[in-house]
DNA sequence: GGTTGTTGTTGAACGCCAGTCAACAGCTGC
DNA sequence: GCAGCTGTTGACTGGCGTTCAACAACAACC
């Protein structure tokens, strides 16, 4: 209720934009990504539908925006602590990893298992994301003693979905506590990452 | 171009539908999934665009049935073979997984990483898909001695993500061999699934 | 072999929605 | 208060999913 009628007219295009970007994340909470048609949003905002083409090249433009947006905060709420030593850095990121799945269970469904084909600018908001956490995780065990082999590279991107599957799939049921969960994914890590069976 | 303009008129409706299928399912390696309009797919049969309403209440019932008869052919792709040891079996039904996807590789990412987000009756495909290849893996390796707790029914499904994952991953570069990769998924499942860690 | 009934099939018509564009109006500097 | 810049509008267009009443192919029966 906020944004919707409170300023009529002429923002700042920078403030605008973020108006319209805000609204989309926020509008994910209860509708998927595809179903958030340019009517509502500018109905929402309180502007004509032509607007949004004048900040955003197209439907799709607009909804790549969204994705990059959201992406970005997930990203920013799983940052590892540096400080830390190496696994409970990474328990750390994963923990905030499932406060943020929890917390926006739909609009991450719908976002980051969503519409990953219908366009290549898409996808590779999507690949740059889990490459982003990939590196990142990489980096953040590098004292760990992880090789950044092929095979390391690969098993790394693998954790990440069995990650992303393992917390999804636990919130539609909840048979285990939340720290039997993190010890899951962090062990999964531990035993994946840097030589699976052989170490 | 079998099926374009042969026969003009008049199927049985069983075959009729099974054509609209069969090309949906064919027109998946070119387009992805959202792409497939109801025109293209009445073009291509040689049919009214309204013919399709006939057989399928919407486009999205007529995108599910694709999804689904696809989530089938995979499945029957990587069935274990029962009369094989566990680790074998698994190391077959994974090796049919990597040919599965290497051959429909466009296909396989427009669908079942594609829009599982919009429908709830498609959601309902995707997971009762995963489910399926869970449940039978489980099975599949009984004899190995997996406990069958909420903790390594979440682990399978993790792994059937990370082995997902790893594959597409593994087929935009390939820098490793095919036997390295599947080295890796069975060696993935061998600590994943029983007890990480501990065992 | 013509007639009739069933049903697979058509194509025109409708409505919704993404995307366009020329006109409008709020703000700033003179 | 006037002029010019630019954020904003709202009517218009085209495409596409969806509906539906009419049509025509095929089979059965006389």
């Amino acid at each position: 209720m906020s944004t919707v009628a409170s300023d009529r007219k002429r923002l700042p295009p920078e403030a605008r934009r973020a108006q319209l970007l805000a609204l989309g994340v926020r509008m994910l909470a209860t509708r998927t990504l595809d179903q958030l048609s340019v009517e509502e949003i500018a109905e929402q905002a309180g502007v004509s539908r032509g607007l949004l083409f004048h900040y955003f090249s197209s439907k799709q433009d607009f909804h790549v925006a969204v994705v990059r947006e959201t992406s970005r905060a997930m990203l920013e709420a799983t940052e590892p602590d540096p400080d830390l030593p190496a696994l409970e850095a990474l328990r750390g990121s994963v923990s905030g990893f499932v406060d943020f799945v929890s917390e926006n269970r739909d609009a991450y469904l719908a976002l980051l298992r969503g519409p990953a084909s219908s366009d290549p600018a898409m996808r590779q908001v999507f690949d740059a994301t889990r490459s982003a956490m990939a590196e990142r995780t990489l980096r953040a065990v590098a004292g760990f003693g992880v090789a950044t082999g092929a095979r390391e590279r690969l098993a790394v991107r693998g954790w990440i979905a069995f990650t992303e599957e393992a917390v999804v799939s636990w919130l539609t049921g909840e048979d285990l506590d939340r720290d039997e969960l993190l010890d899951l994914v962090i062990s999964a890590f531990v035993v994946l990452a840097p030589s699976p069976v052989a170490g």
